[in-house]
DNA sequence: ATTGAAACTGTATAAATAGTCGGGTATAAT
DNA sequence: ATTATACCCGACTATTTATACAGTTTCAAT
């Protein structure tokens, strides 16, 4: 395989890594010789040739924008996958839709398909504080079906998004979301609401840490 | 917000979905009228109106495959973002170069950019389980440049990757990586060798523990 | 000095692709 | 009955886009 690499070639597949990144698709041709800053497409034709020969594209000849970087190309532009991390607005009380306030590299489309339903959830309020959740920190969620009561969840609240403790009880209130704040109040369950997934650990700036 | 879409609109917000995570970039018209499976663009354009003004993707006028599925979209899709896995090949002895075994979702690109270098490997090999990593585990690595002694870390032995514990002595071998496991022997270090980020926590099919 | 590779220029062309025009049909609401 | 909406047809046009052709320049290696 050869790793050698020109300072141009280089250049080029970063353009096209920043753009995926930025627009959310492949540039043209004509959008990609621009930001090399060049007059004729010929250049960049030349460039992605040798890109495609190295193995770090792959290219759908005659399609538009049919590019995509292959797992040696992000080796080569030393670019680590990121954690894609969901926000939520308000934690404290029950928040707005949770907000995308993470973003995904496009990876090429080759690779198998994972299975797996765990993402990343920045909270912020205090509703949680004695369960060692609190405001900023980052809990990891894991996508489920059937929870137990006393499990600290994900719960979307028509619409509305909010970790709490999920109670199920053979006496009243029966089934009920509790934050772990004695500040706040219980959240009776009602039909609009959905359980969306287990908080499996929280994460915040010094360590990660189980939550129980 | 209308969240009322009609069977046909969703059906075709899952042919762009499925057609990005499957082939890396946006599709054209042509192949959206395709798997509609109907003769005409005029289908498409309408379709793809009712998406635009739902505010479920965005769609650069004129550009080929100009099409981003928005936030929105992706609720009524219903799909969670997935932690993307790479994965050594054979970690007991030092492996193959990372693959990528996992896939990403393309996401919008007008969010929030987040600044994250933790990501998700997993591992196969026995040569580190007495530190409590085991074959089929996956642990999670934080990037990072600076190390200390006795950190468990990820390491790209000349393009073979490697998770081991970090050994700086100032006896030799000084500098070493250390198996935790006594069937298997301590690799010296070498210009070649790179430490790319530490293991802050291992998971299995069990629970997430933290490493130590 | 000569060769070869990398990067580039400028022009031209064919293919891919989005979008338009002018309709039609079915269904549900008014 | 009328209106509105969702979805569709078939042919067409305009634009976008990829790609080819025929050369030049620069620079390092032989």
């Amino acid at each position: 395989m050869n790793l050698s690499i020109t300072t141009r070639q280089k250049e080029l597949l970063e353009i096209i890594y920043e753009y995926i990144k930025n627009i959310g698709y492949p540039p043209t041709f004509g959008e990609m010789r621009e930001k090399l800053n060049v007059s004729s497409n010929q250049s960049v034709v030349d460039l992605i040739k040798k890109l495609k020969n190295a193995g770090l594209i792959k290219k759908n000849e005659t399609a538009a924008r049919g590019l995509i970087i292959l797992p040696l190309g992000y080796e080569i532009l030393d670019v680590l996958p990121l954690i894609p991390i969901l926000g939520i607005t308000k934690a404290g009380m029950p928040a707005e839709m949770i907000e995308i306030t993470g973003e995904w590299q496009t990876l090429s489309p080759d690779v198998e398909q994972l299975q797996s339903d765990i993402f990343l959830l920045r909270v912020s309020g205090n509703s949680m504080i004695n369960a060692n959740i609190n405001d900023g920190d980052v809990v990891m969620v894991q996508g489920k079906k059937e929870f137990v009561s006393g499990e600290i969840v994900l719960a979307d609240n028509g619409g509305e998004a909010t970790i709490k403790r999920f109670m199920s009880d053979d006496k009243p209130p029966y089934v009920y979301l509790k934050p772990e704040n004695p500040n706040y109040q219980n959240i009776l369950f009602t039909d609009e609401m959905r359980l969306k997934g287990k908080v499996i650990s929280v994460f915040n700036k010094d360590q990660w840490k189980s939550v129980k």
